[in-house]
RNA sequence: GCCCUCAUGGUCAAGCGGUUAAGACGUCGCCCUCUCACGGCGGAAUCUGGGGUUCGAUUCCCCAUGAGGGUACCA
């Protein structure tokens, strides 16, 4: 029978969250969902010097804003804890002495200037394995005089070290490409070689699923899984997500992070939909997907092997769309705290998100859509010229008094009232209703074009403004 | 330098030996229309190059080129 899979995410808390790290998170949730497995997530902080303060708290913010649950974690335990790498050194270091004594590492006390003497004109050096074959009395003696060590696996020779990924196939490396690595630092601490080894096998990690960085280092991992006695996990290694043809997303820049984008405007959601896309792509083709639509179709098959630039520009659009999905009711509960935040604040707020709904993309653009509201005054004439209407100036002035003569005496103002007013008035007037309502429109805004139509306009200005502005453009047009 | 990987329009991508090479974003045009949007319709635009294998290569193999990753007491 299989096993239960069970997948993890293991951020290590130095910056931002970005989309790819974010999409590598989604994906093993994705595949441990699909397969009705466990998803764990564990914080890997080994490296206290490129620690970020408060950046584990955003790993579990930005999880929560995803929809991306976990079933183990810091937080969450599941018998396989501690979750957090630097609770867990004193397993480290047992497992990393087991491992000596098992003959697949071994003590190093070779001193930095000694390593640095190693390196090569370009400033990197293989390991020269010096302390490999220490005697187990001098290893013993050194260690009690104190000296101080790292601990250094031992690769076997003439090997070559193969695995089946599950994205990108056989993978092999020779082990004469493999250099004796760090496994437990002179700290105590493990290194990321070694720790993610020892984790996995002990929190039972099925699919090991993360980015391609560690595509060609996997069989280094693996021949510590073999000299351990160890079964070990499948593999689905992830490509890059680009920020343009040549460089990596990185956190270092705050390249595309997710919670920039939620204070833009974007939904949570709609960025989780795009980024699920980057690098796979679902058998029917779908593309806006609910999380349980994207549980139910995510397949391996799908997942592509080459690097794919982030393009805002698509996950605009996408968010636009579930924007537009909203109902009324929703999208004004989205929306009302950014039109407030604008200066057409004080008008009809209802009505302005009703004119936005379809109009931006992002919500962070309602206020640069609606600001203008707020400044009226003197305007150039010109924009009264329509030629395909047949308005010029003086259209436009009978227009503007048979809209103020429709609207002066009008008891209700809404938009049912005001348009049926004023296409009254244009009639009896003899002019065409798209003249007046054209006219009306610019004399109301003193805008050329405005998101919505003279009606709306009307109505999110309220019948005193709108009168107050259609007296003061009559003026205007003399 | 050495090792691993990748390569379809501007972008995301389908394709898995024989197709008019899907679809989406973006872009352009038209329709709708009081402006802007929404919506509808339509257009332009892609297999990195060279060798093989094959009756036939976008698809399989090799090389080149380009790009990414690794080669740390970072992950």
């Amino acid at each position: 029978m299989d096993k239960t899979v069970r997948t993890r995410f293991a951020p290590s808390p130095t910056g931002f969250m970005h989309i790819g790290n974010l999409r590598t998170g989604l994906y093993a949730y994705l595949f441990a969902r699909h397969n009705g497995g466990k998803f764990i997530l564990r914080i890997e902080d080994t490296d206290r010097e490129r620690m970020v303060d408060g950046a584990e708290q955003m790993v579990y913010r930005t999880l929560a804003a995803a929809g991306i649950d976990y079933d183990e974690g810091p937080d969450r335990d599941g018998g396989c804890g501690p979750y957090i790498q630097s609770e867990r050194a004193g397993i480290y270091r047992e497992y990393a002495e087991k491992l000596v004594e098992l003959g697949g590492a071994y003590y190093c006390f070779c001193t930095k200037e000694r390593l640095e003497s190693l390196n090569s004109a370009g400033g990197t050096h293989t390991y020269d394995r010096h302390c490999r074959d220490l005697s187990a009395e001098e290893v013993k003696a050194r260690l009690a005089a104190g000296e101080p060590y790292v601990i250094r696996q031992k690769v076997p020779d003439g090997v070559v070290s193969s695995y089946r990924d599950m994205v990108f196939g056989e993978i092999s490396v020779s082990s004469e490409d493999i250099e004796d690595g760090v496994l437990l630092k002179s700290d105590g601490m493990p290194t990321y070689n070694f720790a993610n080894v020892v984790d996995d096998h002990l929190m039972g990690i099925t699919h090991v699923i993360r980015g391609t960085e560690y595509l060609s280092s996997t069989p280094k991992y693996n021949l510590i899984y073999d000299a351990f006695g160890w079964e070990r996990p499948q593999y689905m290694h992830l490509p890059p997500i680009m920020k343009d043809a040549t460089r990596k997303l990185s956190k270092r820049y705050g390249d595309a992070n997710f919670e920039d984008f939620v204070a833009k405007g974007y939904l949570p959601a709609a960025v989780v939909n795009y980024v699920a896309l980057l690098g796979w792509c679902p058998k029917n083709n779908a593309e806006k997907m609910t999380m349980d639509e994207m549980i139910e179709l995510f397949d391996v098959d799908g997942i592509s092997v080459s690097s794919s630039i982030f393009d805002e520009a698509k996950m605009r659009w996408l968010n636009g769309e579930y924007l537009k999905a909203m109902t009324e009711e929703e999208f004004f509960a989205a929306a009302e705290p950014w039109i407030a935040k604008s200066k057409a604040a004080r008008f009809d707020r209802r009505e302005i998100a009703r004119l936005m709904q379809t109009r931006v993309d992002v919500l962070g653009e309602i206020p640069g859509k609606m600001d203008f509201l707020d400044e009226f005054g003197a305007y150039d004439l010109g924009m009264y010229e329509h030629k395909k209407m047949k308005v010029d100036l003086e259209v436009a002035k009978r227009a503007v008094k048979v809209s103020i003569g429709a609207l002066e005496p009008l008891a209700t103002w809404t938009e049912e009232s005001i348009k049926e007013a004023v296409a009254a008035s244009a009639e009896e007037a003899g002019m065409k209703a798209g003249q007046v309502m054209f006219s009306m429109r610019v004399a109301l805004t003193g805008q050329p074009s405005t998101p919505g139509g003279a009606i709306e306009m009307a109505v999110v200005l309220g019948r005193e403004e709108s009168l107050r502005r259609l007296r003061f453009s009559e003026g205007l047009l003399g």
